[in-house]
DNA sequence: CTAGGGGTTCCTGTCACTGGAAGGTCAATG
DNA sequence: CATTGACCTTCCAGTGACAGGAACCCCTAG
C-alpha cells in the first residue's frame, strides 16, 4: 500500500508519515518507482503511533513505546514507568495552567471592561500595587 | 543602563531582551560603542513583558497589551477581551489535559507493572479491544 | 495525447527562545 | 602600557512536531 492508503488506514496525514520515516520511526519499503510501500505491519505501527501521540506522548516516548511493543520479552513495568512519567508531566502542566487560570480569573473579574482606560489587568502587568484587592 | 542591568532589573535573560528587540517589542537606544542603552521606560516595558509572558500571553498578545498599556485613550474592554480570549485558550487546554489524564490514569491502573510482558497500555495503543474493562 | 490525481524531494515557517562561536569594549590591575 | 576578565556585539543553529508549498515524476483513463 502506498502512502495515501497508509494515511487513510492509520488516520495520520501523509506529511506526518513522511516525517516519521525521516526520523526513523517507520521504515517502509520502496517500490521500483520510488514510491513507499507500506506493509500491514507498517500501517499497524502508524496507527499505534497515532494513538500514542493522541495521548500526548512525545515522539521519543513513542519510540520507546514502539520498541517495547515489538519486544516480546518486555516487562510491563517499563511501559508503566513511561506512562507514569508522562502522566506526571501532564499533571504538572494542569497545575500550572490552573494557577494561571486563577490569576487571570481574578484580574478579569476586577476589570470593568468598558470604554474607560483604567484597567486592573494592565496595572497588574505594569507591576503596580493593587488598591482594590 | 546596558543590557545586563536591564536584564537584572526586568528579570529577563539578556538573550530574551535581544530577541524582543529583534521582533521590535522594545527599541532601546544605542551608545557610541554600539551597546544598547535602556531607559527606565524601556526597563519598565521589559518587566511588563516578563509578567505578561509569565501569565502565558503569547508574544502577539503581549504586543497588543503593551500598545494598550501605552495608549492613554484605550478602552479597558479591549484589554479584558484579550485576557478573556487567553483565559478561554487556557481553559480548553486544561480540559484537554484532564481528559488525557483520565485516560492515562485508567490505563496505568490496569497495568500490573511487573516483569511480565502483557500490558493493557500497549494493548490499548495497538488498538486491541480490552477484555478486562 | 492530455489531464488529473497520485507520488517524490527539498526548503521554509511555526513559537519563543537558548546555546555557542567569533570578536569588540570597558574597567581594573600589575 | 599590557593584560585580564567581564561585559557587550552579531550571526548561526537547534528545539518539537509537523504544515505549506514549489518543482518535478508516475500512472491511469478518456
Amino acid at each position: 500500500m502506498n502512502i495515501g492508503e497508509a494515511a487513510a488506514a492509520s488516520g495520520l496525514p501523509a506529511k506526518t508519515i513522511r516525517y516519521y520515516e525521516d526520523i526513523r520511526l517507520v521504515r517502509p519499503a520502496r517500490g521500483a518507482n520510488g514510491y513507499r510501500e507500506f506493509s500491514e505491519r507498517d500501517a499497524h505501527k502508524l496507527a499505534f503511533l497515532g494513538r500514542a501521540r493522541s495521548l500526548g506522548f512525545s515522539i521519543e516516548d513513542c519510540r520507546t513505546l514502539l520498541s517495547l511493543y515489538e519486544d516480546r520479552d518486555r516487562a510491563s513495568a517499563d511501559v508503566k514507568r513511561v506512562a507514569r512519567e508522562h502522566l506526571g508531566r501532564i499533571e504538572r502542566k494542569i497545575a500550572e495552567l490552573q494557577a494561571l487560570r486563577g490569576t487571570l480569573d481574578q484580574l478579569i473579574a476586577r476589570c470593568h471592561g468598558d470604554d474607560r482606560p483604567d484597567c486592573p489587568i494592565l496595572d497588574d502587568l505594569a507591576g503596580e500595587p493593587d488598591r482594590t484587592r
